[in-house]
DNA sequence: ATCCTATCGGAAATCGATTTCCCAGCCTGC
DNA sequence: GCAGGCTGGGAAATCGATTTCCGATAGGAT
């Protein structure tokens, strides 16, 4: 039995209501009474019920991450992104809430919406964006503030925190031109979203930037199952009467198989083929060589994310939240002087 | 305004207390009463307060996790670990609250337990043995069910879910005399905790079951930075005037890092000297040679402590729960015969 | 026919805080 | 000396559910 205001109040002979106006910092209670009950509270060990709380003041101070977690690459991902988003809500008196079996499901988010047993909802990777769309509107329905991860969303009423692709690409394609790389094979990504877009825009602009023609047999459609993406792409390049010197891949891990099947065949890397992934995973910077890659600012990610779903939450806003996060390049062994330049 | 217990009571014309019986299937309800009001709670999309339903029944169906993040390894860990209490405990209707400020400040965990938000608690990675045991009884004064994570805790009191480093240390250490390794090197963990001795333990007995002298000279315990573990014990051994065959070092990435030491030094892995390391991070996978490791089950661990906890709090039981899962050898490339055997 | 006992459903208490409302006293200004 | 404004503090309403208690009805037993 934890002693409650009551207690409390029986103990100073104080009324309830005082109590809480000084625990609270309200007004009209004389500097005396809150200094007594201030002084009472803490040597009872009194601590505010939190369900009592919650349902007088219609908020829990809580926030619900919403994830799905079964997905390729994820826990890289999660194990960044968690933190970050923890630390930022608990710097603002607020935590979080894990539901890990709601994505995708409406009539369980709608449920999680009107128990009201958080104050904001964070969604990572949502599904499509006609799915997005729509469970965006479910939830403004429900007047639950809400945000989207880790995805740019082409749509002028949703909030999100995503990083920005275009960038990512386009520094990739950029260290490897200044490498003297001219055919750069490119590997398109296998998602929905705009992230495939992204990426192959800002591969496409620093070629067009550095007047290298565009060559279609050049890039690869990641349609295939997840098993030989990097396979494929492999098989594909080399095939090719004129063969790229570097290729991007659109992920570490399929960079890394890559890199050992490349290894098997007698290709070495990088003198006789440059490789880049994405994404900066740990496994990146132990293989050998160390990939070429570009890191996104995950955990900063999390924290925007709490940050702009707080703002939210405060201002009731209407203006949605959109934030697009520079990435990094991080060069590394994997990628080198194209010496078989024919420049 | 979300649909409140009232507006159903309203628009069917039954008391409250009715449709409480009706939703939560108590008795003394008729079989058409309860249908009608299941069908307008559906049709009217009503969904019980969470605050209001926490208040009443005294408890919030959620568990805290107390995570003490910034410590070396723990992202793997934490990635698989929080997915897995996740849905363990999802899968009994209960959520996970994060706190990850809370780790080592007993006075704010005092304040978690009276304010009733959680009704068990989950703390991963505790300071010290005192420390630990204070936090518990802390815990006991507040009835607040709790467990402990991921190590062995020689208390009886203790509740806690670990693996079996005994077994880990042993596996390895078989697994390399099974390859004609005699002289084995050692390197001992830097943690307080029975971590460190019990894989010490599993080493040592594997070594006398196969009547195998122990050499001091062969263990090297781990009181540097946590910079030049990896360094520090390649030098050592390597200056006896009999040097180990193989080393088993304590943690995959302090492995890693001598591997490609011992490559910028020309010695070759495996076939000049054989290297383990411990707990199967990823990547332990992609390295070259791959490596030798013990991958304990860390998401079936999150999930046992759940269900530990749940068994707790279900029970306000007073024997505690103490689990010691098995782990896994995972023999890689780092590992082969001793060529440089000398029976 | 009467009594007893289930069964059904409603009225009201309860959980523990916050918030509104009101009263009593005091000061100020006219 | 009195109206009006402030301030400190208490009484009571409120948040939205669950739970207890009690009355009414119906069915079965005597």
């Amino acid at each position: 039995m934890p002693v409650t205001i009551k207690d409390l109040s029986n103990a100073l002979g104080v009324s309830r209501s005082t109590i809480s106006k000084a625990l609270n910092d309200r007004p009209y209670v004389s500097p005396d009474t809150k200094a007594r009950v201030l002084r009472a509270a803490h040597e009872l060990g009194y601590q505010p019920s939190a369900a009592a709380r919650n349902l007088r003041r219609q908020r829990t101070d809580k926030i619900g991450l919403v994830v799905n977690y079964p997905i390729y690459r994820v826990s890289d991902f999660l194990a960044e992104l968690i933190p970050g988003m923890a630390s930022a809500s608990e710097a603002s008196k607020y935590n979080l809430i894990l539901y890990t079996s709601l994505a995708g499901k409406a009539e369980r988010i709608k449920s999680l919406c009107r128990s009201r047993e958080v104050d904001g909802i964070i969604i990572a990777w949502p599904q499509g964006l006609d799915e997005t769309v729509a469970l965006s509107q479910l939830m403004t329905e429900e007047d639950m503030p809400h945000i989207f991860l880790p995805r740019r969303l082409p749509h002028a009423d949703l909030s999100y925190v995503a990083t920005d692709h275009v960038q990512g690409a386009r520094l990739l394609t950029e260290h490897l031109i200044a490498l003297g790389h001219r055919r750069i094979g490119f590997q398109r990504l296998p998602e929905v979203f705009e992230t495939d877009q992204d990426r192959y825009a800002g591969y496409a602009q620093a070629l067009q930037e550095a007047h290298i023609p565009y060559d279609p047999c050049l890039v690869i459609s990641a349609n295939a199952s997840a098993e030989d993406y990097g396979e494929r792409a492999l098989n594909t390049f080399t095939a090719l009467p004129n063969p790229p010197t570097a290729i991007l891949f659109f992920t570490d891990p399929v960079a890394i198989k890559v890199l050992s099947l490349a290894k098997g065949r007698g290709i070495r890397v990088p003198q006789d083929l440059s490789i880049a992934g994405y994404d900066g995973v740990l496994s990146s910077g132990v293989t050998e060589p160390a990939l070429t890659t570009v890191r996104q600012p995950t955990s900063r990610m999390g924290e925007l994310a709490v940050d702009s779903l707080l703002r939210l939450i405060a201002n009731g806003s209407v203006e949605p939240q959109q934030h697009i996060l520079p990435v990094e390049l991080i060069a590394r062994g994997s990628t080198s002087l194209n010496l078989r330049a024919r420049v």
